[in-house]
DNA sequence: AAGTGGTCTAGACCACGTT
DNA sequence: ACGTGGTCTAGACCACTTG
């Protein structure tokens, strides 16, 4: 029988993690900074080891504690936070607003073009070389931040939006509008300098430098399906990028 | 007496993950694209299931491969390619022979210096303000690549090495030189464009652009150790990320 | 030596997507 | 209904740091 009120299932980790963070927040666990040891914690929430760990792991992924062998678990109270992940795929207007800016959007152009070849090898897209082009100014307290122009292949297209409906990232724009979801990202970071349309466009200095992006955007197939090219202000938008040590 | 270099005790799940990458790279493994399950892979490797998916979530983390819940773990072929991952710690070194150049050092500059106020409050180094500077210049293939300025507070200094047996990583001198090796770095990524000195140094074109990282260096405490200003000269080091969407 | 987090196992059951 | 990955347990032992 079919349940007629399907409970959300939220897994235990989970729902530990969040009394948990309760718990930090209103300073019940942790005042000194530190965490009780992971035992004494599963004892506390009657989970196994094994549980508490995943949460703590959670935890550590967001960047809310720091765990040391051999020593314990810390809470970072703000400190160094990396907010900026480069290996995150977020949208521009959702970056924009974790580095302490209000978004906007301006200038959205949308309109049909034809690839040129080296697009079409890279995307795979030999037969069918129409695309879509979609640019965009993002803001970043009323000042311009990143310019964006997605190449989107007609063929992808389940139907043409509508200049007023237009997703604030693409992610969302392909899972509306595209046959396939954007699974995963390339971007190789290449320094820049603006040519005269874009430094209007962008309201530049003379002589101002960027950060470029070209990213390969990729289904769930693996078959790439978008193909963008970013200009970031790196004066608003500072990119951090946190780099462990290769073990071997 | 302490050792300062333990045999690496390398976990099963990582061992597994290496040869597990080199089977999927190799063909020898989901040559149609889709790994074999969890169960199937646990008995070929001979560990348990729990540590076969924390190799997989290792690949996953690195963008490697996506695992679908009740449809299986799905290999990434565009993440595979990318091998000038920007979030792994390497020496300059193997980062230009990776890239496919033959590298070599030039211009070793090894001098002490007095950090100035705000390298100091970086780096938490308020008594003592003494530090070596070593600049180098990496190239490949013939060509300036990457010109480096590590800061090393002379507080964190084992000994003061020679200037024939400085290893070409920071990572290795840290080793070597420093009493907490590094752990791991956070690099702001800059577009930039290289002022007269580093232009001559660096035999750069008028208006060439470049990358500028400033690293911060931490050892296992978590204490800063090691300040670095990088430029790479993109036309020979192209870096790139695979970016994973975030799930909300 | 003691305390802490890291790894590993074997087994059980659940949730998701396909057939 | 079936096969897949996701969660959870209980227990064992290892590795790191500090007294």
């Amino acid at each position: 029988m079919k349940k007629k009120f399907p409970v959300q299932n939220i897994p235990l980790y989970l729902k530990v993690k969040t009394i948990l963070l309760e718990a930090i927040q209103t300073g019940k666990i942790g005042q000194n900074g530190k965490l009780p040891p992971e035992k004494v914690l599963s004892d506390q929430f009657k989970v196994s080891r094994a549980t508490i760990r995943s949460t703590l792991q959670s935890l550590e992924k967001d960047g809310l504690i720091t765990r040391r062998h051999g020593i314990g678990s810390f809470i970072n109270n703000g400190g160094l936070q990396v907010k900026m992940r480069i290996n995150e795929a977020k949208g521009f207007f959702q970056l924009i607003r974790d580095s302490g800016h209000t978004p906007s959007i301006d200038k959205t152009v949308l309109k049909p073009v034809i690839m040129d070849e080296k697009l079409c090898r890279l995307m795979d897209m030999t037969q069918n070389r129409n695309a879509l082009l979609l640019e965009r100014l993002f803001w970043g307290d009323g000042k311009p931040a990143i310019f964006v122009s997605e190449f989107i292949p007609t063929a992808n297209l389940i139907q043409e939006p509508e200049p007023g409906e237009i997703p604030h990232s693409i992610f969302e724009f392909a899972d509306y509008f595209l046959h396939d979801s954007i699974e995963y990202s390339i971007s190789e970071i290449i320094p820049t300098r603006a040519d005269a349309g874009l430094r209007k466009k962008m309201l530049l200095e003379p002589g101002e430098t960027l950060l470029k992006l070209e990213e390969l955007h990729y289904s769930k197939q693996d078959k790439p399906i978008v193909f963008s090219i970013v200009y970031v202000r790196d004066q608003l938008i500072r990119f951090r990028v946190v780099r462990k040590r290769q073990q071997f």
